[in-house]
DNA sequence: ATTGCAAATGAGAACGATTATCATTCGTAT
DNA sequence: ATACGAATGATAATCGTTCTCATTTGCAAT
């Protein structure tokens, strides 16, 4: 479901690099993927896109609020779709899972921290790094 | 105050090299600093040290827990020498300033979500971002 | 359907931060 | 003082990302 007019209304002309993106950002099962995911996942599938559009095309949906980019720690930043409210993550050092969570409380301290600061608020990132409990993460302790 | 012991306790060689990066931390008014900052301010001063080495010496002082590195966002990492206990940042997106914070509720919530996910937590990084009250940040609406 | 033109694309060059290479120099234990 | 492995510094290389520019495309006016 692809729509030509989610380009449009974000003020991007409809192009069909763009909508392949998009796309690809729609249908992929994980959520959070760099620029060559995106380039690799798009030419596996035979599609004809270059890199450098990839680049901007994420760029400008960042721009245009429907997509988000995440440095998480390491080389590439990570871009998703945005679908839902805010969250942040927390990021597993051995498989690289990446789990959403949203705290009310953690909010609500930040605002009154950027306050005390003498701060205006914009925005933030939290990201937690641990060690997850799947049953196929390299990191685990193999325990029946 | 560097002393050679500092260097010797976390396992790495006494070197010129290593004893000017860690007398330029001790000392500098800024806390945070890139790699470059301390390889300018350290020619500004007459010493004389290849970039390469600034880092080197930064990467092993990280490993070895005299330094933090913090990626805040845009290009280059920035490093702290460990003093005291674990912070985290607040950073003027018009000036660049760096306010330091800890929050006793926020870290507990930090385990409990991990908990609560299956994660082991071992770190994370928080970073708000907004525009300060400083007197001479250019972001400043400029009222009396 | 054709035309015209600004905007978008793609190949590859360029870039900035960081790391690797390697010949030379240094630190330190004998 | 000697010797040897580790550290240094100049520079090349790497990596992710952005820029350049010739070509193609989207789209709106014929
Ligand atoms: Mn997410
Ligand atoms: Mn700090
Ligand atoms: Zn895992
Ligand atoms: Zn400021």
């Amino acid at each position: 479901m692809h729509q030509p007019e989610h380009l449009k209304n974000a003020g991007l002309k409809s192009t069909l690099p763009r909508l392949k993106v998009l796309e690809l950002l729609e249908n992929a099962q994980d959520r959070h993927l760099t620029a060559e995911d995106i380039y690799r996942k798009l030419h596996e599938a035979g599609e004809e896109i270059g890199l450098a559009t990839v680049y901007r095309a994420l760029t400008q949906f960042e721009a245009a609020g429907l997509v988000t980019r995440h440095n998480f720690e390491g080389g590439q930043a990570v871009f998703e779709l945005e679908r839902g409210p805010h969250h942040d993550h927390i990021v597993c050092v051995h498989c690289g899972r990446v789990d959403e969570f949203y705290d009310k409380i953690i909010e609500e301290r930040q605002r009154a921290i950027a306050k005390k600061l003498g701060f205006k608020l914009h925005e933030h990132t939290m990201t937690l790094y641990g060690e997850c409990s799947g049953r196929d993460c390299p990191g685990r302790k193999n325990k029946g």
